[in-house]
DNA sequence: TTGAAAGCGGTACCAG
DNA sequence: CTGGTACCGCTTTCAA
């Protein structure tokens, strides 16, 4: 049923039943009653092509989707999706193409120009990131989930990376640990150059001197940390502490540990971070994982909930959020053992 | 810039512009060129909502998320927006709100009367699954990824979960093993079923009395699979073996084991399916898993492809396809220890 | 507070 | 092979 149809048999004209039903404010309570109570009765549903044409709004929020799998993924995108159950808007899925590898800018470009989305969310941002300052004059509405050192002003959302693994790193140090190596994430990455920041931050503050050898980048896979602890527990001394960038690459050290016949928890410490996910949790790995913890689905939630605010009105500039993150002792953060001293 | 402008720009009419950039096969092919490299030049690309108001089509597939997190999820989409990175076909990912878990037709119909999607995925079917009769009955294509029993033809696509299950019980059993537990998904869902009947029909062959206690459903989350396998640990005579539903569950498992002094691949054998992730991989667990494997990934694409040629005629009753799953033995899948043998 | 009518930006039928 | 034009279904001035 269209719109045309609705109103005639309900005796009104199309205007006023798509105010009615669109919520403006010069229809008469007792009309509106009447046309909200007769579209459920009839099941009259807008056409949602139509009302994007005359409105030119897209009713969709869009994500770029990186051709590599991320398990933290799905997660930001239930915390979207819990936002936005209760508006009548989409998030829409762009497919990054192995062609757009080498010029992502493209796919944005593309992407704002083609006017499906109404807004999108930039993910894994480097201190210089070209997509904000092309959003930005392309006049597309994004938020930046991460930070970014560029100048353009930008709505941004961001978990205290920094703080996070010195913390962590702080209290390996204040448990007598002196190598403490570090898995961090893939090079280039502002969150990445922030854990490096916190990391020797700590360090600098203890005076205990910085290795490169006792830091690796990388993907967050189980892999990458599995090869690197084994590597790094290869060296003498070896370290007696990780700081695991997620709960992938801890399970690959709990591997490496394993391999070698080093107990975590007493032998080997460590503190990882955690996104928070439902299918495993640091409290059921054994020993239990030390973690600095922060919801990504909760990220997700609140950054959707940023741009609807931005939709409305909202001054990108006004928005910047810096979340503190927890540090949750479990087993796997104990004293230093004596004999690794040195 | 708009069709008409673009038109007047280049000396053609809107309608000729619109049939050479659209690939309508009576344009002369000298023209399609010219009009193909001015719109590239002037910048001119159809507003997608206009297109869509026109034609009728959405431009988009359906998924709807669930709010509950699933590992799996992400990679679904990255297999179907493999798929999807060479057409001009977005995903769109409709949350399903809290007030809908209990009517989740409603969610369907909603869908499918917003006319947002050409198409839409099915997960997790159960055998009378109603999604299936009400989408053929509002005529929105549609794939269920899994099976269902309802007689109401569509188009389907599945692995061999009953066969999987089967071959890793058998192989078990080969093993010496008589205790094989097996720790299932969730109640009700087709596959939970498939791969119980797998399950059994391998014990029945070979003469092994089925034991209730021995199986468990569930989500697949390391949570589930520590608790069942403690409490089936904890029996005697206590099973020798575990088929594990998942990486998740089989994470699980392994720490159940390790928390009761139990050696992997020696007391306790381990056999799980995989559906082959970037980040959590069967070969570097310690000990190495051995799994049934497919990759859903995989699986994503294929089915995204299976929509698109149903979009464009096909049959959704010629539709079905069952892939076959293979076993991948490694250290995790070892004879049954004597002592165990009763 | 309600209604008439002109867009929104394309597509596709019908002529030529 | 090309063009004129009536839609697609809703929103939003403008007028009443």
């Amino acid at each position: 049923m269209k719109l045309k149809e609705f109103a005639r048999e309900i005796g009104l004209s199309p205007t006023t039943v798509s105010r009615a039903l669109s919520g403006y404010p010069e229809v008469n309570e007792a009309t509106r009653a009447r046309v909200m109570e007769e579209a459920a009765r009839l099941g009259y549903r807008p056409n949602i092509n139509a009302v994007r044409l005359a409105t030119g709004r897209a009713g969709a929020i869009g994500v770029v989707m990186t051709k590599a799998g991320d398990y933290q993924f799905s997660e930001f995108m239930s915390g979207m999706a819990d936002r936005l159950s209760s508006e009548d808007i989409d998030i829409l899925i762009t497919p990054m193409a192995e062609h757009d590898t080498g010029d992502e800018l493209q796919l944005y470009r593309r992407l704002a120009e083609s006017r499906r989305v109404d807004a999108v969310v930039i993910h894994s941002p480097r201190p210089r990131d070209p997509r904000i300052a092309l959003l930005h004059q392309l006049k597309l509405p994004f938020i930046v989930h991460g930070r970014s050192a560029t100048e353009v002003p930008h709505a941004w959302l961001d978990i205290d990376n920094e703080g996070a693994i010195k913390r962590s790193t702080e209290h390996l140090l204040d448990l007598g640990h002196r190598r403490i190596a570090l898995l961090n994430g893939r090079e280039g990455l502002t969150f990445t150059l922030h854990r490096l920041a916190g990391y020797r931050a700590a360090l600098a503050e203890r005076g205990v001197a910085f290795d490169p050898k006792l830091v690796t980048h990388g993907n967050f896979t189980d892999e990458i940390g599995f090869r690197f602890a084994r590597t790094a527990l290869e060296q003498r001394p070896r370290p007696t502490a990780f700081v695991a960038g997620s709960m992938m690459t801890a399970l690959g050290v709990y591997r490496a540990a394993r391999s070698m016949n080093l107990v975590i928890g007493r032998d080997i410490s460590v503190i990882a971070h955690d996104d928070v996910f439902p299918y495993l949790t640091a409290e059921n790995m054994a020993p239990s994982l030390s973690t600095t913890r922060s919801s990504i689905r909760a990220a997700g939630s609140r950054i959707t909930d940023l741009l609807l605010q931005m939709l409305s009105g909202r001054e990108a500039s006004d928005i910047g959020e810096l979340w503190p993150i927890e540090l949750i002792l479990r087993e796997t953060s104990r004293p230093a053992p004596k004999d690794a001293a040195e």
